[in-house]
DNA sequence: CATATTTTGATTGTTTATGATTGTTATTGG
DNA sequence: CCAATAACAATCATAAACAATCAAAATATG
């Protein structure tokens, strides 16, 4: 049986039955118990169930997270040593504010401070923060379809009731010259205004954001602290001069 | 029996009887006296349940309240009348408020005229609505762990950016004297303002609902449209009196 | 066709969950 | 208020489940 009809077949069961044991899998499958617990162990990091000792259960908000799973099987072991490097800065007690997308969305399981609040535009973030407990607060407003961000007016206004400790940030591109964008000019407000309301601002980046130029701008590069890991081809001295930069050494 | 199963079944206890011994829930799981201790303690840590000496009881905030996914199952093809009735009333161009709960996520799928604009403080309603192709606004503010509803001062102030033509509400109890109830005071600040920004409001309710009375009221029986399906048990022209009644004859 | 890479299943220590046992704490009835 | 009793938390041994490792098989690559 090959690896993706697997996969298929042990979600299926899932969907039938909540919660399965490992031997159901291996029968169900006719594959040995490693190759299950392997499955098992990949279809976790895509966030797609839950293992449990012995076998597997269903995640409980699998409703809104399937466009965000899918996005961050892409680089994602990159994204999860940047998220945890961010998530080092929290301290207890602090007020957060999340921005919506997959990076910061790897931060969540690394929240493990007590006594935590965070505000977030990004809907998809909502379901894990409240399993890991945390205190979690909405912006209002439109809501954007592909991503399931909040944005425009309501968000803006809804945001000035806040004032954050530290701000998470992702980013499309940075660029010496021209500082942090993206692609939505709704979205870069609500970061800028994000920015402006936390004492200090984090803008979370893989390498493949270097040296990229999107549309909209949201901030120079002096007024964020920038974390990243490092990578061979990218020169990060430059930005060294210009910001605050935190490097995962991997 | 797999922990999450144990723990599913706990609760399923808890909801039926307000209050479980210890030994009860041995009987039920056929698990050890120590195993379920363990796991009365990382339930309430979780705060799904308090322990109390002997066994374990219910949360007070919690009491008539249950998970989104059992309330779903229950009463379901009832709730679906109601709610394809309640969708007849929309209108090409309306601008609806819909809160969350189980009866108007149902009326979702009924939702098919032009042109329409939904907002929302329930965040389960978000994807669905985004499916079919509605334009779709979000409340801000507190996320309600258990029901993911958005309430407290966020969510009053993120709504008084909005006027509704229709608004379409779900309720605990209707009763002659004491009108709309439901558990949460929270979210019954909430209906209460939804109903004064609406040109009119809607109660859904199935039959189960009438002459209950939960804590906290949110409407009187004359200002809101009630929308139910009839039940030979209830008596419904008592509330005929003081109330617009709309029934599907089932 | 030979070689490199990946996938698989068996084997191995290691970790975890469990149920019994212990001593300790809370409740109850006199 | 005190003793009796029930419920409790803490500890421990054990068995099950686990991750890590490795060699064989399957697959891909030059």
């Amino acid at each position: 049986m090959l690896t993706p009809e697997r996969h298929a077949r042990i979600l299926e069961l899932l969907q039938a039955n909540e919660v399965v044991r490992l031997q159901q899998f291996v029968d169900a499958t006719t594959s040995s118990e490693s190759t299950i617990r392997r499955d098992l162990a990949q279809l976790e990091e895509e966030r797609k169930l839950k293992r449990v000792h012995g076998g597997a259960a269903l995640l409980k908000g699998k409703r809104d997270e399937q466009t965000v799973a899918q996005k961050s099987t892409k680089n994602l072991q990159e994204k999860r040593k940047i998220a945890q490097l961010a998530a080092q800065s929290v301290q207890p007690g602090d007020c957060l504010y999340l921005d919506a997308g997959t990076t910061t969305y790897e931060m969540i399981p690394f929240l493990t401070v007590e006594d935590l609040v965070v505000v977030t535009n990004g809907i998809s973030l909502v379901n894990t923060l409240l399993e890991q407990g945390v205190q979690t607060y909405l912006l209002g407003g439109a809501v954007k379809p592909n991503t399931h961000a909040l944005i425009g007016r309501g968000a803006l206004t809804s945001m000035q009731s806040y004032r954050f400790d530290k701000a998470f940030l992702g980013t499309n591109g940075i660029h010496l010259q021209h500082g942090c964008t993206t692609p939505d000019p709704e979205e870069a407000m609500i970061k800028e205004q994000a920015i402006a309301l936390a004492g200090e601002a984090y803008v979370l980046a893989d390498p493949s954001k270097f040296h990229e130029v999107s549309f909209a701008r949201f901030a120079s590069l002096e007024e964020v602290r920038i974390i990243t890991c490092e990578e061979k081809e990218i020169d990060l001295s430059s930005f060294q001069q210009h910001s605050k930069l935190e490097v995962v050494t991997s």
